[in-house]
DNA sequence: GAAAATCTTGCAATGTTTTGCAATATTTTT
DNA sequence: AAAAATATTGCAAAACATTGCAAGATTTTC
């Protein structure tokens, strides 16, 4: 057996008990327990579970990573929003997906401005709660913990219901020949819904952290109708977005 | 079992009750006094609860941040919190409506219980957010900025679809002849909506708070299946109650 | 493609942590 | 102040972890 086998056989016991037994392992899998306790150290060490005297335990009691996860790249995501905000106009409807820098732009969007927002991001709607002027229509179905949106066909039946004027869609990845990818399959499905459920496709992101290619395609690069990255707008790694696409 | 295991016991019982006897988690758990001493000992040094003779307590419960009224009302609400969490089975549907003693309620819901939540509060979706087997499908809609609970078609749709096991119903007005009423007509609406979309109606509330009437009616007492209040069930306060009702 | 370097795995010797018990001290209750 | 409950301490057995090592597998280098 591999070892990366072994490594997915722990982290689904952890994933299904919370916690494994280092012998339950050897056993399960027939290697010696020096042979598991490698493997935890390992995922200890890659941050995919903890390692506790005995075997080991699921990382997902206590997991507030969310909020804190890239404070460091907090003021290019300002500067994103800030460009992003003022794209905004009165009376408009808005869709916002989930993903830190939508976050700071729902914090940046002025509580005086009448704009009715739809989002299935729970963070972003905890966000907008605040603000009086602000209309917010909840994208309901299940929740899925690590990006805190709703995923499946709830939130897909009610984005083929709509048409937004503006969506600022978060994404992980962009590249000129490969278009829009992610990861996760389902956040794929929520995000392309999005995409027909909108008149417009803004893309705010960090330039330096997404000009990669995920596993799966959300869409090519010609359905996004404005890129907003840190970069000024005639700099040259733009260059190979700019045919099709309005830069700010 | 695992000594990180017993921890988070330890602490889980420390979040509900605000305190644990020593001699309680030792035959939980069936370890020996001395092992839940050291157990406790360590959490101390760590911060995570306070060590005193004969268990701990929790680290925020002699904070006087509170004014005494409402650490009083607080009290209530745990009591009653905990006497809803202790309704709930492994594998149930569970259907939660917004108020403050249904967000004690989820508080309070054991982190390792596989369970199922549908609600349409925004505040209780994110207490569940951390609980790694509580499935949670958030009931979109419009959000009413006070109830910071979705309103509406959307809502009210989504809820004709759907058999819960059970629906926690936060109310603010129950008479043993004019029923339970309010005074949002729109709230009313969902609250309706929530009674034909359960199996049981428990109705968790403060009962010092509660026995008035409002503008709106949302159900007759029958309708209701298990009244949960600060009181003991055999309380002659209660009596009005007694005949349709089960008192917990 | 062969040799060298690296990685993986199990074993054994040694070190550490965990746990329950018993004897003794301290705190709380009556 | 005595009785009861809880804490502390030291200890020993068991469980678990660490380290170094060697045999075999895999990858890299020439």
């Amino acid at each position: 057996m591999l070892k990366e086998e072994r490594h997915q056989v722990i982290l689904n016991e952890v994933r299904i008990h919370n916690k494994v037994l280092l012998t339950d392992i050897a056993e399960l899998v027939k290697v010696s327990p020096d042979t598991v306790r490698r493997d935890i150290k390992e995922l200890h060490d890659a941050n995919k579970l903890k390692r506790v005297h005995g075997g080991a335990i699921s990382l997902g009691f206590n997991h507030y990573n969310y909020a804190n996860r890239e404070i460091y790249s907090l003021e290019k995501k300002s500067k994103i929003a800030e460009k992003a905000v003022s794209l905004l106009k009165e009376g408009q409807v808005v869709l916002l997906s989930g993903g830190t820098t939508n976050l700071e732009i729902a914090r940046l969007i002025p509580p005086y401005l009448k704009i009715t927002c739809f989002t299935p991001s729970l963070p972003i709607a905890v966000q907008l709660l605040p603000k009086p002027n602000i209309e917010i229509i909840f994208i309901g179905g299940k929740i899925n913990k690590d990006s805190q949106i709703t995923i499946g066909g709830g939130p897909i039946g009610v984005l083929s219901e709509l048409k937004a004027d503006i969506c600022f869609l978060g994404v992980n990845s962009i590249h000129p020949s490969d278009g829009v990818t992610e990861f996760d399959w389902e956040i794929v499905q929520v995000k392309k819904a999005m995409i027909n459920a909108s008149k417009k496709v803004v893309v705010p992101s960090i330039f330096e952290k997404i000009n990669s290619v995920q596993r799966y395609k959300i869409c090519d690069v010609a359905s996004v109708d404005i890129l907003i990255t840190e970069l000024d707008k005639n700099d040259p790694l733009l260059k190979p977005y700019g045919k099709n696409i309005t830069l700010v």
